[in-house]
DNA sequence: CGTGACATTGACAAGCGTCAAGGTTCGTGG
DNA sequence: CCACGAACCTTGACGCTTGTCAATGTCACG
C-alpha cells in the first residue's frame, strides 16, 4: 500500500474502504492524484469518458444539458463519493468542480478489470449505485411534481442534513444559480422563495452563503406542501 | 435447475442469465412465481420491502408520491428487469402492475445472501443499477428543464425505442394519465400536445393505444426544442 | 344499447420564466 | 484602509406556459 493511500481521506469511506492492504496496493498502482481548479470539468457529457475517480476533497456537480444550453444538475458529489460510469463508455452527464477539488483517478478499463477481480469492491459499487438511484428517483418527484417553494425548502433541508451543521447554521456549498440548476428553477424564483421563507421567519440568511434554520418544523412543512 | 427455470422467459436476459446451472438450481430454491392482477401493488413506498423480484411478463410502474397525493412515475419495468432494493430496507417508491404481470419473487434477505456468494450476479446487478441511474438522470433533465411538447415527444421516441415496433407503429403500454405521471404533467396537457403533434402531421393516433410515427425527424426535432 | 372509464377541448387563472433595473458582497489594487 | 469593479443576488413588471375546472366526446365492454 502506498504512503499516500495510508494517509488518504478516502481510505475508510471511499471505494478503497472495502479492500485489504494487498488489494489496495494493487489499486494504488493504477490510480493517480489530480487537483481540479474551480469550474474545471473532469467528464464531458456525451463523450467517451476514459476515467473514473474517487473524490477526496471539494465538491463536484454532475449535470446534463439540452442542445440549446439549459442545464440540469443531476447529482452533487461529496468527498469519498465515487465518480464516473464503469461498464459503459458514453458519459450521460458532465462532472465539474465547484471550487477546488482533489481526486484519485483511474483509467476506466484498468478499473473495470480490477473491479471484476474484487467482488467486495463491486459490492460496494453496487450499494453506492443503488443509493444514488434512490436519491435520483426522489429528485424526480421533486422535479416533476413539487412547487417552487416546496423545492427550495426541500433543498435547504437536504443540505442541512448532508453538511456539517452547528446550532442550526449551515454554510451553503453552492450559489443561487446552482440551487436553481439543481431544482429545475430560475435564479429569480429561488431568490424570491428564499426571501419568502426569510420574511416568514422560518430561516435567516446572515450572508449569501450562510443559512440559519429558525423553525425546523415550519421548514419541513414547507417542503411537503405549499 | 428447476423445470420452470429452464423454460423461463428470464433465463437468458434476466438476472439468472449470468448463472450456471448449479447456481441457478440454488436460486430457484429460494424463488417463487407470482401473478399480479391489473393495478395490484407489489411494493409500497415508505414501507420495509421484504422482497425483490425478476419481472417475467407484463409491465410495472415504479412511482413516488407526495403526502397530498401527487404522483410521479420514476421508472417503468419491462420483462426481464430486476425489481426491488437489495441492501437497504425501506422502499423509496411503490411498484404496481399495469395490466397483468408475472414475476419471480425472492425474499430480500435470502436474495442478498445468495448475491454475496455469487459475484457474477452482483456484477450483473451493478450493470443494471448503473443503467437505471443513467436513465433516471436523463429523466431529471426532462423533468427539470424541458417544455411540455419536448417531454411528450421524448416519451414517444423512448417508447418507440423500447417496444416492439412494426412499420412505425407502436402499441402504447400506458394511458394518457400515466404518460402524464411519467412526464410530470397533467393529462390535459399531454392530450393537447398529442393533438398538436397530430395536427402537425408528425404522428397519427389511429386508436387510443396506437401510435404511428409519420415523420421521425420532426419528432426528434420536437424532442429537443420547441 | 347503455354505462363507465378514458380522452379531448375550452375558458380561465396561477405560477413561474423572462427581461430589466438596482443593490450587495467580496476581492483587488491603490 | 478605502475605493473600485465584477460577480452575485434581489426585486419588480409583465406575459407565457401549464394547471384547474368543467363540459363534451369516444371507446370498450357488458
Amino acid at each position: 500500500m502506498s504512503e499516500e493511500c495510508a494517509a488518504c481521506a478516502a481510505r475508510l469511506k471511499g471505494i478503497c474502504g472495502t479492500l485489504d492492504d494487498d488489494a489496495l496496493a494493487q489499486l494504488s498502482r493504477i490510480g493517480r492524484r489530480r487537483r481540479l481548479g474551480a469550474g474545471e470539468t473532469l467528464i464531458w457529457e456525451g463523450e467517451d469518458a476514459p476515467i473514473v475517480a474517487n473524490l477526496l476533497s471539494g465538491i463536484l456537480k454532475l449535470s446534463a444539458s439540452t442542445a440549446d444550453g439549459r442545464e440540469q444538475i443531476v447529482g452533487i458529489a461529496y468527498p469519498t463519493d465515487f465518480i464516473g460510469r464503469p461498464f459503459g463508455a458514453r458519459a450521460g452527464y458532465s462532472a465539474a468542480a465547484l471550487g477546488e477539488a482533489e481526486l484519485c483517478l483511474f483509467g476506466r478499463r484498468d478499473f473495470e478489470r480490477f473491479a471484476r477481480d474484487h467482488p467486495e469492491l463491486e459490492h460496494d459499487l453496487l450499494v453506492r449505485a443503488l443509493g444514488d438511484l434512490d436519491r435520483a428517483r426522489g429528485f424526480m418527484l421533486l422535479l416533476g411534481r413539487k412547487s417552487a417553494s416546496e423545492r427550495v425548502a426541500t433543498l435547504l433541508l437536504d443540505m442541512a442534513d448532508r453538511l456539517p451543521t452547528a446550532a442550526n447554521m449551515v454554510d451553503l456549498p453552492i450559489g443561487r444559480q446552482q440551487m436553481a440548476d439543481v431544482l429545475g428553477l430560475t435564479i429569480e424564483t429561488v431568490s424570491r422563495q428564499l426571501t419568502r421563507l426569510k420574511s416568514a421567519g422560518v430561516i435567516a440568511l446572515p450572508s449569501r452563503r450562510r443559512l440559519v434554520i429558525n423553525d425546523l418544523r415550519d421548514l419541513q412543512a414547507a417542503a411537503e406542501a405549499a
